[in-house]
DNA sequence: GCGGTTCATGGGAGCGCTCCCATGAATAAC
DNA sequence: GTTATTCATGGGAGCGCTCCCATGAACCGC
């Protein structure tokens, strides 16, 4: 470094120094270090011992730049999800690949990628060099990131799925299932009209959960009705919204596409005096850590997001490891928790 | 890259094939895109032209290297807070920082700090060589990054002021000034039993703005009751069980110190069938989009969360280019919104 | 008109690491 | 005992960039 900044830092410890300490090559601590498999047992052990004694940490840059891999993951929200303020949802998938990265020795750079980050910041992310593969999460509608990825030949993986191209990695749940599973519960109880608030329909998740609650109804011999449909934006606000404008079709249960929402239609309800369940069923999605703790405690789809998070974290290292072009897909299972918003004696 | 995989991958055009490209040597080009002086402003515009065609970007890796800066901030947020998980001013700050970030050329590395992240991560940090410099949020306690921040030279900027190291540079609001102000309003309004409800005791913030609730008692000559201070940790839960201790105590009004244990507070006072504001009056702190929501709409003390995180990101792109031992702080300006949980008139 | 200065430019060195190849010792094979 | 094979090790090259120094052209003042 020859700026005379540095020289005052603290300074690293670099791979020739440790090689000097140990009384080996530079090639031998880097081999002892990355695990190679020519190296003595005894060699690899005296390495390593004396790099723990002497903290020493490998110079990312330098890494990146020779080896070409830096143990560092993007992860890219898009900051259009109007959720990503509110919904604890994203915190506690970022908290998943924040944590699967640290156990496997990784670091996680993170982009809330502004709505215009068309040319500049999308090829700023893949040339940068400090990146080997990439997390999107919420993708929204078909978005020129992936094609982006896909040109660059950058490893990457969806967390939801891709609604078009089936070359793409992704870890999911099977919202529609679930979905429809949930639905169909109601409707063994014996609600009748059952009404739904789902997510935003450029979402592949919206979509999704949108298409198990017709195909509940459908399963039953019921034509959905377009009426009981109340598009929402997974925030408190949207729930609370939809919820006015369904009460006026008189509908005794709600299907409400996440938690978040739920909240805001019991908001809505709570507001004209609707009780719940006794007027009106409702049945939300994620089991978020409130869910438990409303009033009435809220039926809902608990989905794992944690291990969402560190599935993916997973796979894109394995992809980055061996890059295969054969995509990897992982469906983690849901459960249908229930509490106290669905009546079941009629 | 000898290992065979970057051959595959779309090849990052090099300093040294746009000089080629422009007819100029890797010097000047390097020049150019620097914004160093000694440039032919003619060149200068032509290189640029080039590698705005040619969608050149540097390769931070490399650059990291040779210069010692990637343009790489990180971000440390301890997970041992519980609130990263339900409050929104986590998402909200977050996001300040990141668009921060993008405006100005750099970008963020997440570091959601675990408990143990004592020896090994935080070397990690500070040696990967990936970083210019960190942002540390909610630091709890004396916080051992901080001592190791300071020894390695890093730079790094707080937000929320260090309780009790006078160098380290900071941004935060007035909370001690901003709660005392609206605890004097609600004595004002005619409130006589005002109890509160505290941050964590280990967060500077949580003792700042308790100090300021004492603060407000006293400056109208009244003892305050430690009976009547009840401690959260900023979340929901906490917010309704410190209610629920505080109850029986009979207050008639409650400064809460986060928007988010306030509303575990209206939860708590709504079971046991209390009115706000007629029962008791309440304020939170945040601001957050949901108290203007609540019923009633919250009285609360707002602060400019993504100008805190904006500011940090400057301050800390400032402290970089300048490695002045002098310590940084900028104090931004809190509001009182007034809203409907505060009786006007008794 | 000539020595001194300014300044745009080019090339060398080197940041810390990984990969390849060469070396030579130990082992196996006949 | 000699040749083939394995394998631990060391050193060179080079990843893409920035910084320093050398070069030479243009300009200045007297």
């Amino acid at each position: 470094m020859n700026n005379g900044q540095k020289d005052v830092q603290f300074m690293a410890l670099t791979l020739e120094e440790l090689a000097k300490q140990a009384g080996v090559s530079r090639s031998t601590v880097s081999r002892a270090i990355n695990n190679h498999p020519n190296v003595d047992p005894e060699t690899r052990a005296r390495v390593l011992a004396i790099a723990e004694k002497l903290n020493y940490q490998p110079n990312l840059a330098a890494r990146g730049l020779a080896a070409g891999r830096t143990r560092v993951l993007g992860l890219v929200i898009p900051t259009g999800v109007a959720a990503l303020f509110s919904d604890p949802y994203f915190p506690i998938l970022i908290q998943g690949i924040s944590s699967a990265c640290n156990a496997h020795d990784h670091s996680v750079m993170l982009w809330l990628a502004e709505p215009e980050y068309e040319r500049r910041t999308i090829h700023q992310i893949l040339q940068s060099g400090l990146i080997d593969g990439v997390i999107v999460s919420s993708m929204l509608g078909n978005d020129p990131l992936i094609k982006a990825l896909t040109e660059h030949k950058k490893p990457f993986v969806l967390v939801g799925r891709h609604p078009t191209d089936s070359r793409v990695s992704y870890v999911d749940v099977d919202n529609r299932d679930a979905v429809r599973e949930a639905v169909a519960y109601m409707l063994r109880l014996g609600y009748q009209r059952i009404a739904t608030i789902t997510g935003p329909q450029d979402m592949t998740v919206g979509v999704d959960r949108l298409d198990g609650y017709r195909a509940a109804l459908r399963g039953r011999g019921i034509l959905p009705d377009p009426m009981l449909i109340a598009n929402g934006d997974f925030t408190e606000q949207g729930g609370y919204a939809a919820m006015q404008r369904l009460l006026p079709l008189e509908p005794d249960g709600v299907f409400v596409a996440s938690d978040t929402m739920a909240l805001g239609a019991m908001r809505a309800l709570r507001e004209v005096g609707k009780r719940i369940p006794d007027d009106l069923g409702l049945i939300g999605f994620d089991d978020l850590p409130l869910a438990a703790r409303l009033d009435p405690p809220l039926t809902t789809v608990r989905q794992p997001v944690t291990r969402l998070g560190a599935t993916a974290v997973e796979m894109l290292i394995d992809l980055i490891q061996e890059p295969d072009p054969r995509p990897r897909r992982v469906v983690l299972p849901t459960e249908l928790v229930l509490r106290g918003s669905c009546r079941t004696a009629f």
